[in-house]
DNA sequence: GTAATTGCAAAAATTTTGCCTCATA
DNA sequence: TATGAGGCAAAATTTTTGCAATTAC
């Protein structure tokens, strides 16, 4: 059985305060905040253990590390190819849309779409230089 | 000017003989069949800059290595979570829908959508199991 | 000829793991 | 008190990079 660690609560805790996506090694640094002596393979056991008991996402966006989300709601997200920022997107397919592909034999379980673009502040700052 | 060496066409090669999304070791592998000495360094910086130019698609699908696709029409993939095949998925969002969240500020350039399930092969092996 | 590219090896970056100790249930 | 979890450090994995030699243009 899992246990309720002093570790787990403040990672799941700090996790909630980014209105960012934030890779592992983010995480652990604020953790060390309030945890100083926490290593940083306990953050990783427990962002593990988190997304395995549900209780947050893990993601994959773009090509580069893991990043965890403590927001479980139905939504998708958006990368800006300028500076790497991560946003969440209420756009998301419909269940009915995932059906349309049954025919393929898979059991489709869900889906992650990750849009990719141009923030708003990269383009403002893509403006001024012109 | 990027030049056309051995190395850079065996790469782009032997990428396409694959149905399947190979890793850049998969790729490497196959590719010292044809180039004994060719090193797995250069196999990265092929890998990234045939999908600098367009030539190749770079993937990322769950949150393991990243793997390339020789295939450069619209579509998207489907990934089985017990065996971790990658599929090609006709089905794509059309471009009206990426309009649908202009409103972020974002401009929006592309997404990337993966499914995830399980496929035909683990499904029947799931079966005869129970 | 010259600048891009290669092979090699070392380094960097990210993530996982072994082991012994500690603390939760 | 039994066992899951932590801390630490080492290892594993994946990817990038410096450099001297080579090669395409």
């Amino acid at each position: 059985m899992t246990r309720i660690t002093k570790q787990r609560q403040v990672v799941l805790e700090v996790l909630s305060t980014f209105d960012s996506h934030p890779t592992a090694d983010m995480v652990y640094d604020k953790v060390r905040e309030k945890l100083p002596r926490i290593s940083l393979g306990t953050v990783y056991r427990n962002l593990e253990v988190l997304a395995e008991e549900g209780l947050i996402r893990k993601l994959s966006v773009g090509n580069d590390r893991k990043r965890f989300d403590h927001d479980l709601t139905d939504h998708d997200h958006i990368r800006c190819i300028v500076c790497h920022r991560i946003d969440d997107v209420d756009f998301s397919l419909s269940t009915s849309s995932e059906n349309l592909i049954e025919k393929e034999g898979y059991k489709i379980l869900g889906h992650t779409m990750v849009f990719w673009g141009k923030c708003p502040d990269c383009l403002k700052l893509e403006q001024k230089i012109k």
